[in-house]
DNA sequence: TTGACATAGTGTATGTATGACACTATAAGT
DNA sequence: ACTTATAGTGTCATACATACACTATGTCAA
C-alpha cells in the first residue's frame, strides 16, 4: 500500500435508475435479486465498480451487462452511505439515473439469467435495500432538470409530435399543460426542426414530425439564453 | 468477509468546499498541505471517511477538525471517481459544499498545526489533485440553487439590511441588481421579519434590520409557492 | 359517398411579472 | 448648518403566462 492509511474501507458500488416512456406512463428498469439479502426482490441494476474505471464507465458497463442497454443518457444523482443499509457489510453507493428510448432497446434479460422489468414509475413493488429512497430521488430529479435543461428528449425517438412532447411533459411532472400555450411555448423556443413529415398509420388526421435540433439548443444556450418549459 | 466479492476496494474520502462571505467578496476556506503529493499547495479539508459513519458525518466531522467548523449548512455535491486523481492510488471522492456565517467561526488552525485560510474564490492559488474542478462544480452549484432556494441566508448574520442582502446576491451571482427592483422582490416573497431595529455604529442613515422567517417560508413551500430570485 | 370519429392545429384577450429609471430622506461628522 | 454617505421609495412600458373553444384533416364503416 502506497501510502499511511490503515482505515478499513467500504464496499463501492453503483446503481441505477433507468426510466423509460411508454404512451401512457414513466417506467422504471427493475432486476428480480436472485440472492439473499432480498432474494426474490426487485431492485436497481448495479455493482461493484474495478479499479480500473470511473464510477460513470462502472455504471454504463454494469447496465449493459445487467439489462443490455448502451449508449443512454446517464448522470450521476446520489451517494447513499447509510451504515445499516446493506445487512452483510458496509456498502456506500452512488446512485445514477438514465434515461432511454423504450422502441430503440429491447432490455434483454441478464446475462445471469436473472429477470429484468419494467414496471411503471407509480406503482412499484417493494424494492430491496433503500432503493425506493434513490428511486424517489432519482424522480425528483427528473422533474426538477426537466423544467430547465432539454433532457426529456433523450425519452423519446427522434422523431415526434408535438402531442407526443406534451404527453411526456405532462407524464413526468404529474400535470395537465395547455394544449395551445405549451406549442406556443415550445415552438417559441425555436429548438424544433420542422420535419415536413407526418406520423403514418393512425386512423385520424396525422401530426406533423418534428426533431430536436441540439446544435442549435447548444448555440442559443452559448448566446445566453435558458430554456425552461 | 461476509459474502463473496473479491474486487479491490478504492479509498474512499470526503472533501469540503467550504463558501464564506466578507464584505466584498466569496471566500473559499483552504488548508495547506504538509504532505507529499503536492506538499505545500493550497487543498480542500477532508479525508477518509469512517466505518461507523455516514458521508455527511464524515465530512462535519473532517471540518471540525481540519477548520473548527461546526453547525454549518452542507450538501452533498459530487463524488468525483478519475483514475489518476490521486497519484499514490485509486482514491473516490465525495465533495460536499458548505456554507458558513465569517462572523461567527474564527477559523482555527487545523488540530495538526496545518495553516488554514480564506481566499476569494475568483482568486484562488493552485490547488492540490484535482480540487479546482471541484470548487467550480461548487461555485456552479451554489449560483443555480441560489436562484430557487433561499441557502444564502446561510452566509448572512441573522440580522441583515437589504442593502446587505441584495449584495450577497451580487456577490454570488456575479452581476449588479437594481436595488428597487430587488427590494421589492424580495418584500413581495414575505419571507423576511422586519425587526423594527436599525444598524449601530454607521456613519450615514442606518439600515432597518432583517431576519430570514423560515418558519414562514416553509409554510410557503408547503402551500406550494416558489421561491426564485 | 357521406357521415361519424378521433386527433391536429390555431388566436385573442386579460392579468401578472419584469426591467428600466432618479430623486428625496436621514443620520453622523465636521 | 452643511457635507457626506447610504437608505428608501414609485411609475411606466414591455414581455410573459394563462385561460379559453372552434375549425381542419384524415380514416373508417355504413
Amino acid at each position: 500500500m502506497p501510502f499511511a492509511y490503515d482505515y478499513a474501507r467500504p464496499a463501492l458500488t453503483v446503481d441505477c435508475v433507468v426510466f423509460g416512456l411508454d404512451e401512457a406512463d414513466l417506467k422504471v428498469l427493475l432486476i428480480q435479486r436472485d440472492l439473499e439479502p432480498f432474494a426474490g426482490r426487485w431492485a436497481l441494476p448495479g455493482g461493484f465498480i474495478h479499479m480500473d474505471e470511473t464510477l460513470d464507465q462502472a455504471a454504463r458497463r454494469e447496465l449493459q451487462e445487467e439489462t443490455g442497454l448502451a449508449k443512454v443518457f446517464l448522470e450521476q444523482l446520489y451517494t447513499v452511505s447509510d451504515i445499516g443499509r446493506d445487512p452483510r457489510e458496509r456498502v456506500v453507493t452512488v446512485a445514477y439515473y438514465a434515461l432511454v428510448r423504450l422502441g430503440d432497446h429491447h432490455v434483454q434479460a441478464a446475462t445471469d439469467a436473472r429477470n429484468a422489468a419494467w414496471f411503471s414509475a407509480d406503482d412499484l413493488p417493494r424494492l430491496a435495500f433503500d432503493h425506493d429512497v434513490i428511486v424517489s430521488m432519482a424522480l425528483q430529479r427528473l422533474q426538477g432538470k426537466l423544467r430547465y435543461q432539454p433532457i426529456g428528449f433523450e425519452l423519446l425517438p427522434p422523431k415526434f409530435s408535438l402531442t407526443r412532447l406534451q404527453q411526456m411533459y405532462e407524464i413526468i411532472l404529474e400535470r395537465p399543460l395547455d394544449k395551445r400555450n405549451f406549442r406556443k411555448k415550445v415552438l417559441s423556443l425555436d429548438i424544433l426542426e420542422d420535419l415536413e413529415e407526418v406520423e403514418q398509420d393512425v386512423a385520424h388526421r396525422a401530426a406533423r414530425l418534428y426533431r430536436f435540433d441540439e446544435r442549435k439548443y447548444r448555440q442559443k444556450i452559448n448566446d445566453g439564453f435558458n430554456f425552461e418549459l
